[in-house]
DNA sequence: TTAAAATTTGAACCTTGAGTCAAATTTATT
DNA sequence: AATAAATTTGACTCAAGGTTCAAATTTTAA
């Protein structure tokens, strides 16, 4: 045991300031999603988190800046996603899969928000555009994986993967974590849907 | 031919004025579905008007009253495709034209945008939202008229209409006028997604 | 050509909310 | 208990942008 190494872990500092700076993002992005970026003041975002205005700028550079992380934080956790091995049967249950945790990424408590990035300025929208555009790739590779292994239809995989995640966006604007829908039920409906539409099944039965 | 009686429509004021409105609204809802609302001016809207500031409050009572409008505009359309007699051999029929009319409206430029709800105040914003209830709700019902009908799978009708509902508002974050891809190619992709989801086609051929 | 009405403008005002900073307070360590 | 670092605060500045208004300009109809 010498000097230098620390027994006890003395009260980690750089932990402590990590997780309060992310407690301020996680909080401002949950007002950000149910209010919108502009309708949500600095005393607003300070005072759910039982602060003043001023102690935020201890753990946060500028609004922007939250804005900015609370980005990151939906997307890295959308990256982790989509870089689980892909464990599927064919591209059309892969894509399934991968759409089903996206939705319980979005209603389970916690991280989402997808919209205001015209609030953003210069090279951390670019920024942000970027990081959305390569997971839409990811996911565009995905389906045409499908095509190729014959489980999805044959189309514009853009156009495809533009379809449903819409509905992913628009999951902010309707979806009450309070409700009677449990973010699982959402999800099986919405994967259901993603794969067969909404015609009503009738080949099997009858004929 | 008495005094009261306009002969030569004598250079219509109303007309007029309600014409340049229209267009302040248009322009301005243009903008905000590009922008943002926020990240809108009434000086940006104004130039590219070629008017001033001031001169916006001719015809407009304040900002908050730009977003009510081309909210009800973007309404009005809809109601309209709503309302027109359903012509469709079933249920599924009738909603894929609706649907496809939505698409068609809010590609082929002109009205859109459907977000931005929360930054209307007090009786405004609950009367937004009061015809997107409306709405939604016609849209439902359709739905559950294909499922009378058999022709519409079973299911949450709500969440049904949500999951496709996404595809229309998301079109504002990426569809590009400009773009290679026509709003009718769009439509008809979307109403086949609509329909059969992205699940490739095995019945009819083999086996 | 002219006068009244309609339209537009420049120059202000005013509110809101982001950001700053020196001082006060709390916390960790000796 | 003493002290140094970390954290929080109150009070302030400042800019952006929405709104107002009296005056200037343009348009319409006689």
């Amino acid at each position: 045991m010498n000097a230098s190494a620390t027994i006890k872990a003395p009260f980690d500092r750089d932990k402590q300031f990590a997780a309060k700076r992310r407690a301020v993002i996680l909080s401002a992005a949950s007002a950000f999603r149910r209010r919108g970026y502009h309708n949500t003041s600095m005393v607003d975002i300070a005072k759910t988190l039982g602060l003043t205005k001023a102690a935020l700028y201890y753990y946060v550079r500028n609004k922007e800046e939250i804005l900015f992380e609370s980005h990151l934080m939906a997307y890295d956790s959308m990256d982790k996603i989509l870089k689980r091995p892909q464990s599927g049967e064919d591209g059309l249950e892969n894509l399934a899969n991968v759409f089903r945790e996206f939705v319980s990424l979005l209603t389970q408590s916690g991280v989402s928000l997808l919209t205001d990035v015209d609030s953003l300025s210069g090279k951390s929208r670019e920024q942000i555009l970027a990081r959305r555009g390569k997971i839409e790739r990811r996911v565009i590779k995905l389906v045409k994986a499908g095509q190729k292994d014959g489980s999805i239809r044959i189309g514009d995989a853009r156009l495809q993967v533009f379809f449903f995640m819409g509905a992913l966006n628009w999951l902010n604007a309707w979806y009450d974590s309070e409700g009677r829908l449990k973010g699982d039920d959402i999800a099986d409906h919405f994967v259901e849907q993603l794969r067969s539409g909404i015609t009503a099944d009738i080949g099997e039965i009858d004929e």
